[in-house]
DNA sequence: CTTGCATTTTTTTTT
DNA sequence: AAAATGCAAG
């Protein structure tokens, strides 16, 4: 984590090369030129799949070895740590490990880390701050919203957790937004003190919160320009990748680092100079592929660029190298509809391809089914399981596909989801080392207080909290006076215990290695043996759980011996789930379509496109928000190398009942030949016909070799299927398959168009709603929708 | 203070 | 359907 600032080595900046020949070999023009411009600002134009990281990479080699920049001079942001370390490696490959050394290459997030730790005592944080993630700034302005009876306001924890985020991301204060404020509105104050308070905890806590690490360091910038001009000095070149996610925040910290360092600033160079010229930017970025508004992301950051910096040049990567002209055309039919952008086209050569396969479900499950199908009938032609990828909107839609896999005996993975880290038990086993390594954060404190159980509940927790107030000290110098209060012997002797253990761990202070505190503190605390102790089944996977988080530790300490706790616990905060999807390990990979940008994969499944799931409808009131999910949509489609599936289903359990779904109107707007319908069993059948679903699936098998070539002409495929078709315009008129007010009771005989014939044996739910459940003669237990399942009344 | 049961709320997406 | 919250009994 420490790394050696020299400000002083711009002097001796060796002269400038020209590229070599090796790193533009198999560029085209508009790559190469990206590779070799140089000038004080750049912006890539990169739509989907035109070898950006390629780009990128090749043109920090170039750098290098040309001998224009040192290692140390290079700072290249990506907006996830996999992309950090994919472009790490890739660099590497290029101009040798050594060469690498010394370069950051990081995160937004990652790079502020390092920059506050080291400048922390310069504005009165202390080095050991440790950095909330979005539940504790939840749980801690749920705490403040509870303490000021702000509930009663109609504040509610995400409403607060929101806004104030959303101020942090603009670059905003208490103080200037109070400046602002509107007084005469009760709600308005009220939101200002919880800012006030959450502000002021968090300090106090000697923390951050995610968007404290940009702005802070923005702050620390602005507030100090020596120390600014340590890092414009340092910093000579500067390249951001997926800048259309960009926040105002990060534009700033941007901005900042790529200033002129001017007379005044200090230190000098070794000439005793103080001026020096802006640092160079790259940025590489596609506005279609703007996803991220919703936390903050300003588009018009990349929109603006040649306006924000004047002498810039731009290059648009328009030749796409990784799917399929008909999967191209479907993408920029799609973002076609979105106006108020440039336009841009994407492009191939590797042929138009097979078309995109369409399915219809008739629930969820169905939906499931199909994509579990398709997947084994192309793992039998030969794709890897790790090529082939679903997504989705929602986490939410997981379960269903889960149980299908399960079922189907597929190896999947889910790719962010529930992460392990935020599993109750590794919170807790992480509030330990956070009590440790940061003794001023009373929020880890509360959590561990009483677990494993010690009999200190509420009213002990708030004794000691006031207690702690009265005197103006954290909370874990309370536990050690525990005996000044008249709490009972035994939770004076537990609260003390526990104090004491907390005391003994911590003693070695910076030094302090992750496994040897874990380990210590779950011996001394009895956490694990109290959990394997538990008669509730589920602890044992818990105690499970804390082994591996030791084990986590002890591969972090074998991996970087220099380590210390804080190390840890930042790259614990820091790294999400989704970061450590490993291609090795062939599996089927699910994940939202959010997780999906810059992946790609030979064969991807979009489920659940349907309208108040794509677009979701919760941003049908934002504006900008339905193009938004347009973006998403067009990314989801980008990263299919050869097959694309788009899915949906007529009914979609949600909340725990069921709904009817209807078709996204982006379906519309892919061209209809384009697509291949294929019919769900349920929908094949309401027509009457009967097919069993393994003939369907495989129906038309002809299509389905990969890599097959361009050769094959789209009048040579099997016509779309007319009824499919009509059926389909039924459902985006609104219409599905309709039993009018056909009511059933329990024992009814029904016929189902794909279950055969059964017995209705419960009647649930309501009016259109209405869910019969029927014992089939051959097909089992299912539960129906009465109003619009395949089935008559016999 | 803990446990067990009933009631309510939740689902957008993430560094 | 699952998780979070609230409440009463022990």
């Amino acid at each position: 984590m420490t790394f050696v600032l020299d400000p002083f080595e711009p002097a001796e900046q060796p002269p400038g090369g020209s590229v070599a020949d090796a790193l533009l070999a198999g560029l085209n023009p508009q790559q190469r030129e990206a590779v070799e411009y140089r000038g004080p600002s750049l912006l890539i134009v990169a739509g989907a799949g035109s070898g950006k990281t390629s780009v990128l990479t090749r043109r920090i080699a170039g750098l290098l070895q040309s001998r224009e920049a040192w290692p140390s001079q290079i700072l290249a942001i990506t907006f996830t740590n996999k992309a950090a370390a994919e472009m790490r490696e890739r660099v590497q490959a290029l101009v040798g490990l050594e060469q690498a050394q010394g370069m950051w290459i990081s995160t937004f997030h990652s790079a502020c880390v390092r920059i506050l730790r080291r400048e922390a005592e310069q504005f009165g944080f202390a080095k050991s701050f440790t950095i909330y993630d979005s539940a504790d700034s939840r749980a801690l302005i749920k705490r403040i919203i509870k303490d000021l009876d702000a509930d009663t306001f109609g504040f509610t924890v995400s409403q607060a957790s929101g806004k104030i985020s959303k101020l942090k991301n603009e670059l905003q204060d208490v103080e200037s937004y109070a400046r602002g404020a509107n007084f005469s509105d009760p709600n308005e104050i009220m939101f200002l003190e919880i800012f006030r308070r959450y502000t002021q905890d968090l300090r106090r806590a000697n923390a951050f919160d995610f968007d404290d690490l940009i702005g802070q360091t923005v702050y620390l910038f602005r507030a100090f320009p020596q120390v600014a001009a340590l890092y414009r000095r340092r910093f000579r070149h500067i390249l951001v990748d997926e800048y259309q996610d960009t926040n105002h925040a990060q534009y700033a910290l941007i901005r900042e680092l790529t200033r002129p360092v001017t007379q005044g600033d200090l230190p000098l160079d070794r000439q005793g100079r103080g001026h020096l010229d802006a640092a160079s930017l790259t940025v590489v970025g596609d506005s279609d592929q703007s996803i991220y508004a919703f936390r903050g992301a300003d588009i018009r950051n990349i929109v603006e660029f040649e306006r924000d910096f004047p002498h810039s040049k731009t290059i648009l990567l328009e030749q796409n190298y990784r799917s399929t002209q008909n999967i191209l055309d479907a993408a920029n039919a799609v973002i076609s509809n979105n106006f108020d952008r440039t336009d841009k086209k994407l492009f191939t050569t590797i042929g138009s391809g097979e078309k995109i396969t369409g399915f219809t479900g008739y629930s969820g499950h169905d939906e499931a089914q199909f994509v579990a199908n398709e997947i084994a009938v192309m793992h039998e032609q030969g794709v890897a399981y790790k090529d082939m990828a679903v997504f989705y909107r929602t986490n939410a839609q997981t379960r269903a596909l889960e149980e299908i896999f399960i079922r189907s005996a597929l190896p999947y993975r889910v790719l962010g989801g529930t992460k392990f880290y935020e599993r109750a038990e590794i919170k807790d086993a992480m509030a330990y080392l956070i009590s440790v390594a940061n003794p001023a954060d009373p929020m880890a404190v509360r959590r561990i207080l009483n677990v494993p159980r010690r009999g200190i509940g509420g009213v002990t927790e708030a004794t000691l909290q006031s207690y702690a107030d009265r005197n103006d000290i954290s909370l874990r110098e309370a536990l050690r006076k525990a005996d000044e209060l008249a709490l009972g012997p035994k939770i004076t002797a537990a609260v003390l215990g526990l104090a004491a253990i907390l005391d003994e761990v911590g003693l070695d202070g910076d030094a302090s290695r992750p496994a040897d505190v874990l380990t210590t503190l779950l011996e001394k605390t009895g956490f694990i043996d109290a959990l394997r102790a538990s008669r509730d089944p589920q602890d044992e996977a818990r105690a499970e759980n804390v082994e591996e988080l030791v084990a986590v530790t002890k591969e972090f300490q074998k991996n970087s011996s220099t380590g210390t706790l804080i190390d840890f616990l930042t790259e614990v905060s820091l790294v999400a789930a989704a970061d450590d999807l490993d291609d090795s390990s062939g599996t089927v990979s699910l994940m939202t379509l959010h997780t999906a940008k810059g992946l790609e994969y030979e064969a991807v499944f979009l489920t659940g496109v349907e309208e108040d799931l794509l677009p979701h409808r919760m941003s049908a009131n934002e504006p900008g928000g339905p193009a938004e999910e347009r973006r998403l949509f067009y990314v989801g489609i980008t990263r299919a190398r050869r097959r694309l599936f788009v899915s949906l289903a007529m009914t979609r359990a949600q909340f725990g009942d069921v709904n009817v779904a209807m078709p996204s109107r982006y379906l519309q707007e892919i061209p209809a030949d384009l697509i291949d319908w294929k019919q769900s069993p349920g929908m094949a059948t309401s027509r009457g016909g009967t097919q069993p679903r393994a003939l369907n699936a495989r129906r038309d098998g002809s299509s389905w070799g990969f890599g097959a070539s361009a050769a094959r002409e789209p009048g040579g495929l099997p016509p779309a299927p007319p009824r499919v078709k009509a059926e389909w315009t039924n459902l985006v008129t609104g219409k599905v398959r309709d039993n009018g007010d056909l009511v059933l009771v329990a024992g009814d005989r029904i016929r189902h168009a794909d279950f055969g014939d059964g017995r209705v044996t419960v009647v649930t739910g309501e009016g259109p709603k209405s869910v019969a459940e029927v014992q089939f003669e051959t097909a089992g237990r299912k539960r129906l929708l009465i109003k619009i399942a395949p089935i008559e009344k016999l």
